[in-house]
DNA sequence: CCTCCGTTTTTCATTGTGCGAAACAGTGTT
DNA sequence: AACACTGTTTCGCACAATGAAAAACGGAGG
């Protein structure tokens, strides 16, 4: 049964398209959401009167301190990344290299946690930022250990070229999935940055269930030889200890 | 005229409840908002659908990684956020003390930007938390450039008492705002956080409206001598930057 | 300064959506 | 096994939310 009301899931829809158009009117949203004027006009009305939306002097919406204050709440409430911080911490004092924490958010993965390395190599991932299923490390290991119907849709869906090793046929993708189960880790290179790797391994909870992942990201020459070695065990002695820190028993739920 | 969409308005004081209570179930939420059941439970059952709320396996609701991600995207898109962050950095690798920028939401101030002393001192404001206007360095300086209704409603509501040293008395309070708005800084002592002193002044936006305060909050006997007086300087001329940087051209509004 | 055009705000009658109340189905407690 | 408690489901009614269209506003251009 569908108990959804319609108002306020056009609403969320509102604050979502805001997130991607911030600084546009009553119009575009509208447009952009395919409500009407005047459902788009009273949403954001009952939006800005808690703070949730800002108006600008030029009637321009854009997300208001609201929505970031209750956004910090919701990291603070999230027990998965609680228990993680000082795991990724951990790694990340000992390689000094871009250590993230990575979920899967409906057909996109969301980077929760990040370490960034001092050199500020650019990376895809970005704090708070949303991303492919099909590309890079992390996203893969959530991908490989997603439901069967995520899994199909992505692969029967655009798989999107990021570089020139981005991997965008369907079967060899699908074979790499069930590669990545059963190592229980994953080596991606260069398929979502050019010139960077990803270790990465699945954390799982009390259920059992892949949750997260981690991921291990650094220039192709660093992720290399006894240093590759090293940090693969590295990854995967926290995502095991992580695993357990959050009630896991060693009984994997494995998906297709 | 009113365009409030009262199920929209209600949704969202579900997911500020939610913020106070996390772990709470239907029941509970119901009672605190004031809300019915059946509508407690379309409402959560509705912003679970697009993850905004997560239900844990023991039915009690958390926020969702959606919320979570729409406050990054939030705290991207805002232009005073995103101005101020080089300009706290300076004062931060200057002094290596805590700096914060503060921002008034409604009642409660919120402390939107942090850089925290690596002693990790504690103090009373955490990245994303609110606090009162009335106690605290930043909180004051806001409050006295706050609409009168806004300082006329602290004034006369209750003055909770954080230290030994919080002034609770309105008409001493009074005096000091009158204090600060002519000083354009104040100095805060040990009113929030014991044993802490914080250096505050507001910052303007084209309107000529303060839209926020930056403050240095350190031990007391950090802030004193000549320290004081350079870190004073060092916050005046910061907030003069990043007032001209976001378009004030010196002329402020004053209230009260 | 005035006019025009696009956008936002307001109004109002109609209808379908969200609602309350109460029954039902789980869960775990005594 | 019975209970007490919370969460889920149903249903008809009332009024909140809606669409359409008019009014007000504001900015651009002459």
């Amino acid at each position: 049964m569908d108990y959804t009301i319609s108002s306020v899931d056009r609403a969320l829809r509102m604050l979502q398209a805001l997130s991607e158009l911030p600084g546009s009117g009553v119009t575009e949203l509208a447009e952009r959401t395919g409500c009407t004027k005047s459902q788009t006009f009273r949403i954001l009305y009952t939006l800005e009167a808690q703070g949730y939306v800002t108006k600008d002097a030029d009637r321009s919406y854009r997300l208001g301190f609201q929505t970031m204050l209750l956004g910090d709440q919701a990291r603070r409430q999230s027990p998965l990344i609680a228990a993680a911080e000082p795991h990724i911490n951990d790694i990340y004092e000992r390689i000094r290299q871009n250590v993230l924490l990575i979920v899967r958010h409906g057909m996109r993965t969301a980077c929760v946690l990040l370490r960034a390395s001092p050199d500020r190599d650019q990376i895809y991932a970005e704090f708070g930022r949303t991303g492919p299923l099909h590309a890079g490390g992390g996203p893969k290991v959530m991908l490989a250990n997603a439901p069967c119907e995520i899994q199909e849709a992505v692969l029967t869906g655009e798989l999107t070229r990021y570089t020139r090793k981005t991997i965008c046929d369907p079967d060899t993708l699908r074979a790499l999935l069930e590669k990545i189960r059963t190592d229980g880790w994953h080596l991606s290179e260069a398929d979502l940055d050019d010139d960077k790797r990803s270790v990465a391994a699945p954390v799982r909870d009390a259920s059992g269930e892949v949750v997260a992942a981690i991921s291990v990201t650094a220039p192709e020459d660093y992720l290399q030889g006894a240093r590759l070695d090293e940090t693969r065990d590295l990854v995967l002695q926290t995502v095991e200890r992580l695993s357990v820190a959050l009630g896991y028993r060693g009984t994997p739920v494995v998906h297709a």
